[in-house]
DNA sequence: CTAATGGTTCGGCCCAAACCGAAGCGTCCA
DNA sequence: TGGACGCTTCGGTTTGGGCCGAACCATTAG
């Protein structure tokens, strides 16, 4: 009888938009700073900050301090488990889906998640670069990809000191697909942005693409 | 953005307490109707219905009225399934635990999933059917299995033609291995019912081994 | 030291939704 | 045909909690 309310308060946990979207990220099973998820929950930093409090108080989370970050994850494959079963009953049975929403094209085709790029044409870059061998399956750079990347201006190894890791992959909540993040995911972002090959819409996270030609041809 | 991940939505279905207990009420695998929930989550009958209301829009409960009576069962074992994640949150890092009541052993032992069996009993049948050849390691029949299930009465091509699949591992909450579900799982369920091997325990979700030689016998 | 950055806490606003009483439908039976 | 029964719908109240602005700690950089 007790264990009614206790699936109750998991299950609450988990159902709360912005708390779902933030799970759903960490589900690629890398640990993300707080504010890097609230960026993804598309709320402000002190109300992730009372989200991450509740997730970890119900033991869903678990977070580790590394000087001023607090890096955060599933606290167990039980929970990501859970949430793909509850992606299986979505997917099964959903009327209202997510991925083709109207709601917001231009948001899910091209968007700026924390300091990288996301969306459509987050996924396409991440995945491109792998495949003509700027980066490895596990994203590591390749020799033309440091090429090609300090063609850019971009200095790898300068990046490689940062404390930052260089490459990380992202889950994309639009996609359901990895995305590129981590100092190159950053110094990409700019870099496109210096040449104005992309622009960001002030106000929102929506990217613009100002010139396709010159960002395709950089990505054959 | 604002409309994230579905899992929300579906969550939050489950999230309410007295939804939580209706659905826990349902994991026995009986339709139950619209009155008996409301007394089962303790709530009045308009609430419940309330409830009702919203737990078969959002496609977790399936209703079919007879006469006056609404009946209401859950929608299918995927379900089953996530309720059954949930509790195993709940059962490995839940803070209030549930009293170690005096049916919790037999729970332990041997209950109803939804439709097949759970508990130490179904991991035993699970690693049992494969230990003895009747089902691979990625739980597909072998042509001994085949001859085996045929002579308790079960159609595997019959089963294979249906929508559902046939094999399927379900973590188990109490025991956290998998046990079988799927087709198979509930039929072999039944046809151990039929052959009074096991019984269920009215009003629970507990099953009772009533002729362990025969059972055990089967699985030699 | 000061400044900048990451994170948390506090206070107040606001809304969704859970709840019940009462009334409204259907369905079944005498 | 009237009445009992099962269930749903409607109104109105209440509350939990999600959200943000602002202020407050902690760590690192300069």
């Amino acid at each position: 009888m007790a264990d009614g309310p206790d699936i109750a308060r998991i299950a609450t946990l988990i159902g709360d938009p912005a708390r779902a979207r933030m799970l759903t990220a960490l589900m690629a099973g890398h640990a993300l700073t707080a504010s890097e998820l609230a960026v993804e929950a598309g709320i402000t930093r002190q109300t992730a900050s009372g989200h991450i409090a509740r997730l970890r108080e119900g033991g869903l989370v678990s977070t580790a301090r590394q000087g001023r970050h607090h890096y955060i994850r599933l606290s167990g494959s039980d929970v990501a488990e859970t949430l793909e079963a509850l992606m299986e009953i979505v997917d099964r049975r959903g009327p209202t889906r997510t991925r083709p929403g109207p709601k917001e094209p231009e948001m899910r085709h091209a968007r700026i998640c924390y300091d990288h790029l996301a969306g459509a044409l987050g996924v396409q870059l991440h995945d491109r670069l792998i495949e003509i061998g700027h980066l490895t399956a596990d994203l590591t750079p390749t020799p033309p990809g440091l090429t090609a990347f300090d063609a850019l201006g971009i200095d790898i190894p300068a990046l490689q000191r940062a404390r930052r890791p260089l490459c990380r992959a992202c889950l994309d909540w639009s996609e359901r697909r990895t995305h590129l993040a981590g100092g190159l995911g950053a110094a990409l972002f700019t870099a496109f942005e210096d040449r104005a090959w992309i622009r960001r819409v002030s106000g929102t996270r929506i990217v613009e693409i100002r010139n396709p030609a010159a960002l395709y041809e950089w990505l054959l």
